[in-house]
RNA sequence: GGCCCGGUGGCUCAGCUGGUUAGAGCGCCGCCCUGUCACGGCGGAGGUCGCGGGUUCGAUCCCCGCCCGGGUCGCCA
C-alpha cells in the first residue's frame, strides 16, 4: 500500500520541481476558472499547497468533493507560471495524477467559514471547536501554548527542578474557593474533591525531602468565569523549593520567565533581573493597585492636605454631624495633555464604570491657570496645589476622593486608563514584570469587623514567632505584621501569588490563635500538613504562575478561551461534549446518590 | 445573584419616528469564464426576526416576563 504522504502541505519549494509527490490534507477551496482550469487549496497542519486541475476529468473530480473533506493527491511538482509571494509554497503547484477522498465532509454548508471562525458566534465555535481549530489563526495560540509549556519545562529542569505529579482525586479543603466534589462509590456519603491547587502536596513533597519540585498542574475551582478566568479548571506552573528564601524564588522566576516571554511573546522586550520589588502598601499608595502596569509612567500623589475643605462636597473632611469622614484625596498628574473635553468625559466615564466611584478633574492651561472640571474649588488654593504637585502648563489632573481604599482604587483606575489613552505615557511594546511583596498578614474583615488572615494562613509571618508573640502581648499592632508573601505581576496582570511557607507548627498555631483559632483548628483543617511538619520540615518557598494567563499575555488575546484547546463557556458548560450531563439511575445508585429534581 | 450589551437565512450584520413582498456581504446550488490565489460575471434557493404575553388598525421595532450568549461586580485561601 502507498504511504499516505511523501511531503506536508507546507514544505515544497522551487527546488522540488519535477518530483513525484503525495500530499494529504483538507480541501480548503476550489477556484474554478474555466471548464478546464481550476485551483485547489490543500491545507494541513503545516501549510497550504496549490493543486492545479487542467483537464475536464480532474475538474469533475474536484467538483464532486465537498470543501473541508480530507483528500490524498499524488502528482508532479511544477513551477508556477504566476507565483504567489504571500504563500510559503507559492512558487510551485502540484499537477495531480490521482486524487482520493480519505474523509468526506457530508455537510453542504459549515456552521461558519473556517478562515473567519474568529468572527463567528462563540457558542458555535465552541460547539464545533474541532472546526474552529482548523483555522490557522485559532490553531496558532494552541501551538504557542504547547511551545511555552515545553520551554517552561525545559527551563525548570535546567534549574534543577523535578516534575512530580500530584493526585487529582483528593480531599476537600475547608478554605478558599468552592470545591468540585466526586462521590466515593466505596464510601457512601463521602466525597473526593478535585484540588484547587497542589498546595498541600507540594509542601508535603518538601517535607519528604524533594528539594526542587515543579509541575504543570491542573487546578479546579468551582467559581464564576471572567474574560481572563476560565471556569472550572486552569493550569499553573506550580513550583516549590526547600531551604529557600523569597530571594531564591525570585531569582529562579527572574531567570526562567523573561527569556520565554521575549522569545514567544508579541513583544520581544521583557524585564531583566532583578524585577522591581514594590511593598504592597507602597504599591497601593503609588499606583493605586496591587497589580500595577509599569509600562505606564503615571503615579498617584496624595493631596488630602491641600484640597480638603475647599468647599467641594466630596472633599469635605467632616459630615453634617461633625463626624470625621476619613476622606483622603488622591491625584494623578498627566503632563502634556491635549485631549478634548469629549475625550475627558469619555475617559472619566470609563474610569467610573471600572472603579465604581466618580473621578474629578481639572487642567492647567497655557497661562498657568486652573481650568475645567472642579477648577472653581481648586483655584482659591492654587499656589498650594501647584507646589504640592509641581504643576506646569499643559498638565491634566485626575482626582479621586473617598475612604483610603476606595480613593486608591479609583486613582489606580485613573492611572491605567489615562496611561493607556493619553499618548506618551505608556511604553507598550514590552513585558514589564514586578514583585509585590510584604503583604499584610492580617486584616480587619469587612463583614466580621475582626482580625482575619489577609491572604492565606500558610505564609510565614515576617519575624516569625517573636513577632506574633509581641502582637499577642499588645506591643505591636497585628495589622502591621507582614508576611513573606509576594505576587508576580506583568503588565498589570497578576500571574501568581507565592510565599515563604510557614513550616513551623508552633508558629502556625500562634498565627491561628491571633484570629481566635487554635491548634485544634490547624489540625482539623490541614491534618496531613500539620502532622508532617511535626516530623522535621525544611523551610520552603514557592510560587505558581498561571499558564493560561501567561499564554494570554504572550499571544495578546483578550479572552482566555482563545488559549485553551477545549474551553468551557461562561456558564461552565462544554457544549461540544454536553457536559455537565445527566447520568443513569444505575450510576447514581452505585454512588449512593439520591436524585433531587431541581424545582425551578 | 446585581448591573450593562446583544439575539434578524448556514455565518457576519443593516433595518429610520411602528406602516406594502424584511435587505446586503460571505457561504450554498446552477450556468459562464484558459493562470486563479479574498478569483471574476450572471441567475437561484434559503427567514416562526430567541420564546410568551401586552399596547396598537398594524410590532423585527414600543412595554412586561422568561430563555440564551458575552462583559462586569460579587466570588476566585
Amino acid at each position: 500500500m502507498m504511504q499516505s504522504r511523501t511531503h506536508t502541505c507546507g514544505e515544497l519549494r522551487i527546488g522540488d520541481a519535477g518530483k513525484q509527490v503525495t500530499l494529504a490534507g483538507w480541501l480548503e477551496n476550489f477556484r474554478e476558472v474555466s471548464a478546464t482550469l481550476g485551483f485547489v487549496v490543500l491545507r494541513d497542519f503545516y501549510g497550504t499547497t496549490q493543486i492545479v486541475a487542467e483537464t475536464e476529468e480532474m475538474m469533475a473530480t474536484f467538483k464532486d468533493i465537498t470543501k473541508e473533506s480530507t483528500i490524498q493527491v499524488t502528482g508532479t511538482v511544477r513551477e508556477r507560471s504566476s507565483k504567489n509571494p504571500k504563500q510559503a509554497t507559492g512558487d510551485i503547484e502540484v499537477v495531480p495524477t490521482e486524487v482520493k477522498v480519505l474523509g468526506k465532509n457530508i455537510h453542504a454548508s459549515l456552521p461558519f467559514e473556517i478562515n473567519h471562525s474568529k468572527e463567528a458566534d462563540e457558542t458555535a465555535r465552541l460547539q464545533y471547536r474541532y472546526l474552529d481549530l482548523r483555522n490557522p489563526e485559532v490553531k496558532k495560540n494552541i501551538i504557542l501554548r504547547s511551545q511555552v509549556i515545553a520551554a517552561l519545562r525545559e527551563a525548570m529542569i535546567a534549574h534543577g527542578f523535578m516534575e512530580i505529579t500530584t493526585p487529582i482525586l483528593t480531599a476537600s479543603s475547608p478554605e478558599g474557593a468552592r470545591d468540585y466534589l466526586v462521590p466515593a462509590r466505596k464510601h457512601p456519603g463521602k466525597f473526593y474533591a478535585l484540588p484547587q491547587a497542589p498546595q498541600q502536596f507540594k509542601q508535603l513533597l518538601m517535607t519528604a525531602g524533594f528539594d526542587r519540585y515543579f509541575q504543570i498542574a491542573p487546578c479546579f475551582r468551582d467559581e464564576d468565569a471572567r474574560g481572563d478566568r476560565s471556569p472550572g479548571e486552569f493550569y499553573q506552573l506550580d513550583m516549590e523549593m526547600a531551604f529557600a528564601s523569597q530571594e531564591d524564588v525570585f531569582s529562579i522566576m527572574e531567570d526562567v520567565l523573561p527569556p520565554i516571554f521575549a522569545k514567544y511573546g508579541k513583544y520581544d522586550r521583557a524585564s531583566g533581573a532583578p524585577f522591581k520589588r514594590i511593598p504592597y502598601l507602597e504599591a497601593m499608595e503609588k499606583y493605586g493597585s496591587d497589580k500595577p502596569d509599569l509600562r505606564i509612567d503615571l503615579t498617584v500623589q496624595d493631596v488630602t492636605g491641600v484640597l480638603k475643605d475647599t468647599g467641594f462636597g466630596p472633599f469635605a473632611s467632616m459630615d453634617e454631624n461633625g463626624e470625621d469622614r476619613k476622606v483622603v484625596i488622591k491625584a494623578v498628574v498627566v503632563s502634556g495633555f491635549e485631549g478634548s473635553r469629549k475625550f475627558i468625559d469619555k475617559t472619566l466615564a470609563d474610569v467610573e464604570v471600572q472603579a465604581g466611584d466618580k473621578p474629578y478633574w481639572f487642567r492647567v492651561d497655557e497661562n498657568g491657570d486652573i481650568v475645567g472640571g472642579i477648577s472653581k474649588f481648586v483655584t482659591p488654593v492654587k499656589d498650594a496645589v501647584v507646589s504640592a504637585l509641581s504643576l506646569k502648563p499643559g498638565d491634566f489632573v485626575g482626582i479621586s476622593a473617598g475612604k483610603l481604599r476606595a480613593a486608591q482604587k479609583t486613582a489606580g483606575v485613573l492611572v491605567k486608563t489615562l496611561g493607556a489613552a493619553v499618548p506618551g505615557h505608556m511604553d507598550k511594546e514590552q513585558y514589564a514584570f514586578c514583585w509585590i511583596c510584604d503583604f499584610p498578614m492580617y486584616e480587619i474583615g469587612e463583614e466580621s469587623g475582626e482580625l482575619e488572615f489577609c491572604h492565606n494562613p500558610f505564609s510565614m509571618p515576617n519575624g516569625g514567632l517573636e513577632t506574633l508573640l509581641k502582637a499577642e502581648r499588645g506591643e505591636i499592632d497585628p495589622l502591621s505584621i507582614t508576611a513573606d508573601q509576594y505576587d508576580i505581576v506583568c503588565n498589570g496582570i497578576e500571574l501568581s501569588s507565592g510565599a515563604v511557607r510557614n513550616h513551623d507548627p508552633e508558629i502556625m498555631v500562634k498565627a491561628f490563635e491571633l484570629v481566635r483559632l487554635g491548634e485544634e483548628d490547624v489540625k482539623s483543617r490541614f491534618p496531613a500538613m500539620y502532622n508532617a511538619f511535626t516530623y522535621g520540615a525544611p523551610p520552603h518557598a514557592g510560587i505558581a504562575p498561571g499558564v493560561d494567563r501567561m499564554v494570554m499575555l504572550l499571544s495578546g488575546e483578550d479572552s482566555i478561551r482563545e488559549v485553551i484547546p477545549f474551553p468551557m463557556n461562561k456558564n461552565a458548560q462544554d457544549i461540544m461534549m454536553g457536559a455537565p450531563s445527566e447520568v443513569t439511575q444505575a450510576q447514581l445508585d452505585e454512588l449512593h446518590l439520591k436524585t433531587t429534581a431541581v424545582e425551578e
